[in-house]
RNA sequence: GGAGGGGUGGCUGAGUGGUUGAAAGCGUCUGUCUUGAAAACAGGAGUAUCCGCAAGGGUACCGCAGGUUCGAAUCCUGUCCCCUCCGCCA
């Protein structure tokens, strides 16, 4: 959520940066005219309030009963709280409603651009195999009798998947071994949060209101099925003030992410690319304003440094304004050569929310005891997402003689070198 | 699912329908003392919002939402959450 007092303040600015993205512009100026409605509101049942306390502790002070038009003119005081109330709380009501459908300001670092064509590759790293031998992971799955796409299919339906033998152990020995990497050497804190979350937590990280048709829900208990780790994380500390000497927070947790992927309705179909559930080992950091550039660097570095060992070929690449998330200011994305698919897979979104997130549930911190209390920003990113990072070792690791060759990391996590 | 108990400031915990935004203790911050620290002593400190250049003032908040009343943390109703016991169960 933005601040709405900077938006009256500095409509011209919100103005520029929400229509690089593409957004409506012309709900600001409803929002800045439903706000002067809304002061007005309060002034007047503020005044109204005041003089119903002053009367009433008069009364009490006096230890007597009122008198009759006291009585009837507080009734009458009364009468008018309740309309004034009841349109405050309206206005209040709609303003709320439109702050939480506008996007975050990008930063001005950000490229601008309508799409994802005028997104930037800031470079692109090690060697991208093509030998002709090189099968997709679709191919080279079940062959392999590791991945199983029509039991998948079978069990849940389109876009649903099984891995087997080795290619279980394999994806289960890749979160291991990012798991250990994020809290033994980059500090992260091990987080194990809940799948289903309230709406409200939906709506702090930037999924609710806007983006309901991707998310899977429980209609009987109003709990949604998180589509990344970054939804409950982000509500680790929500309506909570964070005390002092505490940021930066740093989490990472491993967790599967729900979507229902309407949007991309025939979109990377075959194989596993896109999928309904899959894993993903997600950082996530709450840290002070002046620090979060800085951290956004440190993360992507993280994830970086985890392509790297991983002996893959990845591309860094800065998101323009009209491709970043919602409650972005600012992505890079992490792409890794798929040879067998012959793509770049995207397999890490790495974001500086500032306090876009922790304005909308509430998330404060405190610089000292005394100090008034201010919003932290929020980063995350994937470290990495999983089935495709699966992906692409196994189409990277094949070998002329058919087998496929485990990254050197991976061996003490699955015990075995080949598949 | 059944029975009971409870939600008050960073924590523990008082609270009679009327100067209670709320005792006390702990914790915390500032100062005095000390070479420094501890201890002791003195003092300060909730959150949000509105008006104001500011000083300052108003309003709201005792889980949440309504209601009764001139006046509600205190009474009533609903709701959510937590705890204990029983039942069921991974």
């Amino acid at each position: 959520m933005l601040d709405i007092k900077k938006i009256i303040e500095n409509k011209e600015f919100f103005s520029i940066g929400l229509s690089n993205r593409g957004y409506d512009v012309s709900n600001l100026d409803t929002i800045i005219n439903f706000d002067s409605k809304r002061r007005e509101y309060i002034k007047k049942g503020d005044k109204k309030r005041s003089e119903r306390n002053e009367i009433s502790k008069k009364i009490g002070l006096e230890k007597r009963k009122p008198t009759e038009s006291e009585t009837t003119y507080i009734k009458k005081l009364s009468e008018d709280l309740k309309s004034l109330d009841k349109n405050l709380s309206k206005i209040n009501i709609k303003i709320r409603e439109i702050m939480l459908e506008i996007p975050n300001i990008p930063n001005e670092q950000v490229p601008i651009g309508k799409d994802e064509s005028s997104n930037v590759v800031k470079d692109t790293k090690g060697y991208q195999r093509n030998e002709e031998f090189i099968k997709p992971h679709w191919d080279i799955g079940p062959e392999k009798d590791i991945l199983d796409l029509e039991a998948g299919a079978n069990i849940s339906g389109a876009r649903f998947f099984v891995l087997k033998g080795k290619g279980a152990k394999l994806h289960r020995a890749l979160m291991n071994w990012m798991m250990d990497v994020h809290t033994n050497e980059f500090g992260y804190t091990e987080i194990d949060p809940p799948y289903l979350v309230k709406k409200e937590t939906m709506i702090g990280s930037g999924n609710l209101p806007k983006f309901k048709d991707n998310l899977y829900r429980d209609d009987e208990t109003d709990l949604w099925l998180i589509p990344t780790a970054e939804v409950s994380l982000n509500g680790l500390h929500q309506g909570k003030i964070i005390p002092p000497n505490s940021l930066p927070l740093s989490y990472v947790a491993m967790t599967p992410s729900f979507r229902k992927e309407h949007a991309s309705a025939g979109r990377d179909i075959r194989g596993i690319k896109r999928v309904h559930q899959f894993y993903k080992v997600e950082m996530f950091r709450f840290v002070s304003p002046e620090t979060s550039m800085d951290y956004l660097e440190k993360m992507i570095k993280n994830a970086r440094v985890l392509c790297e060992r991983l002996e893959l070929s990845s591309k860094l690449i800065q998101l323009s304004t009209g491709d970043i998330g919602f409650q972005s200011a600012i992505t890079y994305d992490i792409e890794v050569w798929a040879p067998g698919s012959k793509e770049w897979l995207e397999v890490s979104s790495i974001s500086n929310c500032m306090d876009f997130q922790s304005r909308r549930n509430n998330t404060r911190f405190k610089e000292k005891q005394a100090s008034s209390t201010i919003f932290p920003h929020t980063l995350n990113g994937s470290g990495l997402a999983l089935p495709r990072i699966w992906v692409a070792i196994l189409e990277n690791g094949q070998q002329e003689d058919g087998t496929i060759k485990i990254p050197e990391v991976l061996i003490p996590y699955t015990g075995f070198k080949t598949i």
